[in-house]
DNA sequence: CCTACATTTCTAGTATTCTAGAAATGATTG
DNA sequence: CAATCATTTCTAGAATACTAGAAATGTAGG
């Protein structure tokens, strides 16, 4: 749950969120840090940062392509998300709209 | 956006991402303060605070029911913060294994 | 109305995060 | 290997968030 915390947190800054949804339509190749900087004005030591606390979450990776360091979505980890969510969350939802008697997705321990 | 910045902090937190998760699953009844704080284990002022943002994000919502306020999941809220997270990032996880010539999506403006 | 109890606000101390200029690092190209 | 350019680290100030005890507020039932 650390890590969801973290990735969620990551998400709940507004430079932060932006820097993703530019990431998201970029697609698999990434853009590398000058052109993210250029394209959403935000001066490079902040915008190095804020990389490194999405990257740390797992949301993002980096790659070198020559001089430049291309950051993209990590698909795999953003995927993870979105069924923490979903699962943990919509089951539910669907369940409380149509109840059902059987088991649900929502049988993950953790807390009590 | 804003809102969804908020909601994304409001999760990025690990008492409140307990809260939630705890709420999920207890349907759209959802519990009362005193419950959570015994079962969660958090100081009522904490709680209380933690509550708020989480209502301020939107993600709950808050009922009164004789003495006691029921705090519950906010669905239809948690619905457009799992959508928004879907639609601007799984079209796109999609396209980029199987790529696509036509419109996706991702065209919500927002950035540039 | 007064007591009991749930919840929130007040208060304040501590910790974390955000920000960005300047300096340092790392890599490529001529 | 020198020059250049991309990116990160250093540094430090400002802002925001977290925490929780104590006091205040609100509600219900006797």
């Amino acid at each position: 749950m650390k890590t969801r915390v973290r990735q969620f947190g990551a998400l709940g800054q507004e430079d932060r969120l932006r820097i993703f949804r530019l990431l998201v339509r970029a697609g698999p190749e990434g853009k590398c840090v000058d052109e993210i900087k250029r394209r959403l004005k935000i001066p490079g030591s902040t915008l190095s940062h804020h990389l490194d606390t999405l990257e740390r979450s797992g949301l993002l990776a980096a790659r070198r392509s020559g001089r430049f360091i291309y950051y993209a979505i990590d698909w795999p980890e953003t995927a993870n998300l979105i069924r923490f969510l979903t699962e943990d969350c919509c089951a539910e939802m669907h369940k409380s709209i149509r109840p059902r008697t059987g088991a649900t997705a929502a049988q993950n321990a953790e807390d009590s």
